[in-house]
DNA sequence: TAGATTGTTAATCGATTAACAATC
DNA sequence: TAGATTGTTAATCGATTAACAATC
């Protein structure tokens, strides 16, 4: 099997499919590395190395077609998949992320809310009632999901985090300042905000160190 | 001057701060590096590389001081400062910022919160009134702000950021899509929250690629 | 003193950039 | 064909790890 992708790579390229989006968008049909490198700030040999590792999408003397591209990534980031995605915690950043466009996509599809507010029980977002989390293991029991949003309190990430791997679960969104402890095969994305802010702040104090976003 | 920081350091020390509480709140009152080790899953050897650039906290034969080490960190992070903080754009997210605890330390204090919707005007959020986008600029020339929360659409992210850069506001928490363009001395931190969902969603199909998180 | 653990240099590893032949 | 641009190797750069002397 090929040598694993390295982070670095990964997280750059949602970012080329968002800059290729952008020029579909604006009529581009194609588009060269240099392109992509004015437009995104990578080295426009770093652009080419990236792509190469999954495939043969440019041509020499053309550059690179837009929708080609385009499909090629939606296919390697697994936006061609269906996803069956949960949020457990409705408070305010449940709330947000339920109502934001995240969810639009195919590839991501909201099937369950639950929150262990007993007040919040069938309130309906985006046309799903919030179920208490005492139904949460009947739901997981009747249904497939394969991507937990986790939007709940420090204290309780660790145990839900485990029952939701025992019951199959294996991609978690993970908003909380926790780090999970779950099985090899768990895909944990961690977005921690306070983390985030905290490394603002550190740039607004120390700019010197700042390179610029990107 | 000292050779800049490298980002990959920077965004450990968060990180290094967290641990540090979590073993003060547990009563811990010296560690050493292969502990530190041992909870966050860093080598020891970077845990002392990375602290060691920022002074000496640590003794030979003992390890760290635990208090001594949260107060540096604090320093080194610019948790010590004041930063006079508002939200622009209070749809679902700019409500779930305000009411988080994140702005509960004293080195973020929220001072204003804007919306162009004309109904959310007035509304209290913490204690602030919603204030309309047009008396943004008034309010700039009347208060000084260190730091903005972008939470509004991509469609007006670079207008509004870079008024607000005008008005001398130099920090941004930017929860836009958009990659902002700003003077060299903005501090940009992005919360790209529809690319961190695309990269859970490439683990998930491609779990050979993932390392584990940290 | 003996044991523990840091500070710090040197070695290694990996990621980025440069260069250019291949080729459309 | 001439020009453009990729694919890909080699060179460079930077970050991580290993090792161990310093020292508490």
């Amino acid at each position: 099997m090929r040598k694993p992708i390295s982070p670095a790579v990964v997280r750059r390229l949602p970012k080329y499919y968002r800059y290729l989006r952008h020029a579909k968008a604006e009529g581009v049909e194609r588009i060269s590395s240099g392109d992509l490198s004015t437009m995104s700030g990578y080295t426009a040999s770093q652009i080419r190395q990236d792509l190469n590792r999954y495939g043969d999408f440019g041509q020499q003397g053309y550059g690179y077609n837009v929708n080609r591209l385009l499909k090629g990534l939606e296919e390697i980031l697994g936006l061609a998949k269906q996803n069956r995605v949960i949020i457990i915690g409705m408070g305010n950043l449940g709330h947000a992320l339920a109502n934001s466009d995240l969810f639009d996509r195919p590839s991501v599809q909201l099937v369950g809310l639950f929150d262990n507010d007993e007040m919040k029980k069938g309130e309906l977002v985006q046309g799903l009632p919030i179920q208490a989390e005492e139904d949460l293991n009947d739901f997981l029991d009747e249904n497939e999901v394969d991507l937990a949003v986790l939007t709940i309190p420090a204290q309780v990430a660790r145990p839900i985090s485990k029952n939701l791997y025992a019951k199959g679960v294996r991609g978690f969104w993970n908003f909380t300042s926790v780090d999970l402890k779950l099985g090899d095969d768990a895909m944990v994305e961690d977005v921690h905000l306070s983390e985030s802010l905290i490394i603002l702040l550190y740039y607004m104090k120390n700019p010197y160190d700042y390179k610029g976003v990107n």
